[in-house]
DNA sequence: CGAAACATTGATAAACATCAACACTGGTGG
DNA sequence: CCACCAGTGTTGATGTTTATCAATGTTTCG
């Protein structure tokens, strides 16, 4: 249903914005850094909206999703805070997805100065950015965080298609609370005690499940001894257990009754 | 199928540079094109490997493709005449994942100054690119066709991860063939005769399926009329039923009958 | 020619989705 | 405050898709 040719909206038509653009004029530059409060459920945008500037997560969770013709839903990522949101969605100006808080969050948008910081100062030596040689533009545009922001974006998504293709549910949902508890722990949060503030249903659709079977993997791993399960709040009792399943890739299935310890 | 080949470039823009040209701290500089033959099976490059300039796709096809700790292959895309290779690998200057022709191909090295002009190009009305102030980094560089190939990469892959959640079998391969017919045709070919140079594993890799189960896929499109196979040639008898199936998600399955006409 | 890689087909079983029932939660209004 | 309701999460039973195992036919290449 992607390879859609021709269809609706589908985030494939990225061609079309490239070589002729509309002679937009020169992004509204922003100088005062606009912070937003948003409450669970609200969007921060919605696909195909303008944005000129992009966002950074000061606190609580946003979830990003596509929303397809047959209205299937796909979940892309959720963003904890410190990560930028719009970068890659912003290509061409329109977002081609949506993003919404999944609890109390705030967001701040990145004036235009701190954009272009952004942007030219990939490089080690911070040259001026008021220079733009041919020699830089194979190093420190590459080495820009707007870059090395999708790039990750890629390497994420890589690792996602990955996962779902030769690994189990339960080594993908452990893969997760190790990938997200690392985050936490990032972030000066607990590296036991997750906070999950997205629904199952969300979750499953990130992970490519039905929310029951998502919910049987939680159950098991309760079973097992690895996790204290609260709906919402997990703490992990066995990190070495949880790693050995994350690792064991498509061995690893809700049936396989193989104790590990 | 990664980078779009939308861009032609045209060398011209590359004077407006060249003044700025020499302070190139990094990558050598590549003044004379240089073109590449490579026999089947031969690595354009692997992973990990240094790379300062991207590659153009002049002639065959070729895979690019990661292999996980576990030894474990996973297909990323395949890359038709017209493509640019090793964008998005090469961030960082070094490739993470390896690229292969799948049967004689040839690429030709962009020179510094064509991939220059790549990445000063997006803008339309192109002012002296010798300053960068912060209102054009939220412009040329956004739209330039590095952006965009990675971003056409990013859309490629969510995509990919949505086909291979809600599709079935039947209707990704078909997606997939539709995809690959829209490709060559666009690059001058034949609509309805394809033409795979790629071996069914490669194939399934890609598409997250085992080689029997699309070499049953093959079968029953070639049963039900819709494909003329053999083997590495296929051609389409009937455009309609093979879009009907790659719409039709995850309803159509290897079992269920119902003939679409 | 012969061996190895590849492709196809069949039988079986595993993993997961789906359907269905029920418990829990949080918010609303009586 | 309680009753109610809708949304959400859990658990069980069943069905289906597709991976896996196994066998055979086919192509490729030394």
């Amino acid at each position: 249903m992607a390879g859609q040719p021709q269809a609706h909206y589908t985030p494939g038509q990225a061609q079309h914005l490239s070589p002729t653009l509309p002679s937009l004029p020169v992004a509204a530059t922003l100088t005062s850094a606009k912070n937003r409060i948003l409450r669970r459920k609200e969007h921060l945008f919605h696909a195909g909206e303008p944005l000129s500037h992009p966002y950074r997560v000061m606190a609580g969770v946003f979830k990003s999703y596509v929303v397809y013709e047959d209205g299937s839903e796909q979940v892309l990522g959720f963003h904890l805070p410190g990560d930028l949101i719009g970068f890659d969605a912003m290509v061409g100006r329109t977002t081609f997805c949506a993003v919404m808080a999944l609890d109390t969050a705030s967001v701040r948008q990145l004036t235009t100065a701190e954009l272009a910081s952004l942007y030219c100062k990939g490089g080690e030596s911070e040259q001026s950015p008021s220079h733009c040689s041919a020699a830089e533009v194979s190093d420190s545009h590459l080495h820009s965080p707007v870059i090395h922001s999708m790039y990750d974006e890629i390497l994420r998504l890589t690792r996602l298609l990955h996962m779902e293709r030769g690994c189990s549910t339960t080594s993908r949902l452990a893969s997760f609370l190790l990938e997200y508890a690392e985050g936490q722990s990032r972030r000066g949060g607990s590296r036991l005690t997750l906070h999950l503030p997205m629904k199952r249903r969300d979750l499953a659709g990130y992970l490519g499940l039905a929310t029951e079977t998502l919910s049987r993997a939680f159950s098991q791993f309760r079973d097992q001894g690895l996790l204290a399960v609260n709906t919402s709040d997990i703490e992990i009792l066995n990190l070495a257990g949880l790693e050995a399943i994350a690792a064991m890739g498509p061995a690893a299935s809700l049936h396989s009754q193989r104790n590990s310890e």
